[in-house]
DNA sequence: GCAAAAGTGTTGGGATTACACCCATGG
DNA sequence: CCATGGGTGTAATCCCAACACTTTTGC
């Protein structure tokens, strides 16, 4: 039996999510086809992290390796929230050419399996593996290949949905963080604002959300009290219909 | 280029609900294949209603054409909820004999996008088209083929995280139905009992049931009222945070 | 008249909203 | 001493959970 063949059929996107304390961003690969005789670019836009899938590998498997591949990073939060199969999402003109150019088929019909993950921005680093790499503001309209624009979006809408009922904030933030950054993660990640007296309310109630004999330093304020997310104290307590909504 | 070719690896599952005012349960294919000289079953289980997906066709197409070529109906509600793409997923001995049965190679991989999708329960046939089809109460254990259990409690979970916060409910219930009736499909789905006072209080703050001019009709008891949900109504004053919890 | 489900109100506690000022630090 | 973000309280309203009895119909 044939081992570690990538289907030709079946590939995974990822939608990697960071946060900066400033704006929810995208991690996009840049992705460069030039004109050999002119070296006029003929494809310059970008695209997510995907690949093909092996054909003794689970869809999740292949997630977290091209997560791997490109960061470096294992355990990554990773959740599959849509399967994309419209025959014509590789029929632009670019994305024929850049086809051709690896050696794919343009004709070959490619199912894919989209996946988003929470990662801690500063985790990656940009530099590696020769790969370009950008983190992009998540609501920024940027040049994308194929049908990764409505990936994203999709992607966004998926991660709103889950993270009003779990708390899976805390994977795009460090272990120790302030009430602030907390608040503006789900501003930004609502596009919206909160009462900060209101959030430190609701905050406040949840127990699971434990201060730390620890504030911040080196900043030309107030320091911040810091706080962590206690996974332990989130599984105890939570009930069956746990609502998360901010 | 060739038109209509059931393309080997793509499949499409449809977890079909459906309501009979006591139960929520899943519309179940019949599988039997009995051996040709004793005649004694080698297989009889229960699958989802499901198919390969021709090469031209988008995979929210394909669900939609399984689930006519099934039932008959047309404009069903679907919703797309997970792919299931584990490369074991037809490797159990009775799956194989059943492929081999009916002229399909085991050894190919499928990779299956399943939906579910809301229907009234009445407005199916069971006795059309050959197929022997069941309707089987959700929670109740029961023999399936291929790796349908594990799709069927998935879509159950997909269903509940999505009527939380969207008005779906109505797709399983006749266009006039009573409170009472409403509720029951409530518990069911979560597999819990409401306070009756509690919950149409609730309901009274919905604009978008209606009451009706009207009561149920020969019920040995005090007729009900009927009410009707109004999409216009619900489109129009919906928040942008919408909670539909019960 | 009886069985069966429909329909209805109150109370206490907790959550949500709206809103404005003082505090600690680094530069 | 000033700029910056940190941190806090109250009142009104709304929502939630808990709880039991009367009404209307068919038989």
């Amino acid at each position: 039996m044939q081992q570690h063949i990538l289907s030709p059929n079946f590939s995974v996107d990822c939608v990697v999510f960071g946060f900066d304390f400033e704006n929810l961003k995208v991690l996009l690969v840049e992705r460069t086809l030039d004109d050999k005789e002119t070296g006029k670019a003929l494809v310059k836009d970008h695209t997510l992290a995907g690949n093909h899938v092996f054909n003794d590998e689970d869809l999740d498997e292949a997630a977290a390796r091209v997560l791997y591949d490109l960061t470096g990073l294992e355990n990554i939060y990773l959740e599959q929230f849509h399967t994309f199969g419209n025959p014509d999402r590789l029929t632009k003109e670019k994305d024929i050419m850049w086809l051709e150019s690896i050696g794919l088929n343009p004709e070959n019909r490619v199912v894919t399996t989209a996946y988003y993950s929470l990662i801690r921005l500063n985790d990656v680093k940009i530099e590696e593996k020769g790969r370009r790499l950008v983190w992009h503001p998540v609501d920024k309209p940027i040049d994308l290949a194929f049908d990764h624009k409505i990936i994203i979006s999709l992607a966004l809408e998926a991660l709103r949905t889950k993270i009003r009922t779990n708390p899976i904030g805390f994977e795009l933030l460090p272990t120790k963080f302030t009430l602030s950054q907390l608040q503006k993660l789900y501003e930004e990640i609502f596009g919206v604002t909160y009462d900060k007296r209101n959030f430190r309310k609701k905050i406040s109630r949840m127990d699971y959300l434990v201060p730390l004999n620890e504030k911040q330093k080196g900043v030309a304020h107030k320091p911040a009290q810091l706080f962590m997310f206690s996974k332990d104290v989130y599984e105890k307590t939570k009930k069956d219909f746990f609502d998360f909504t901010v």
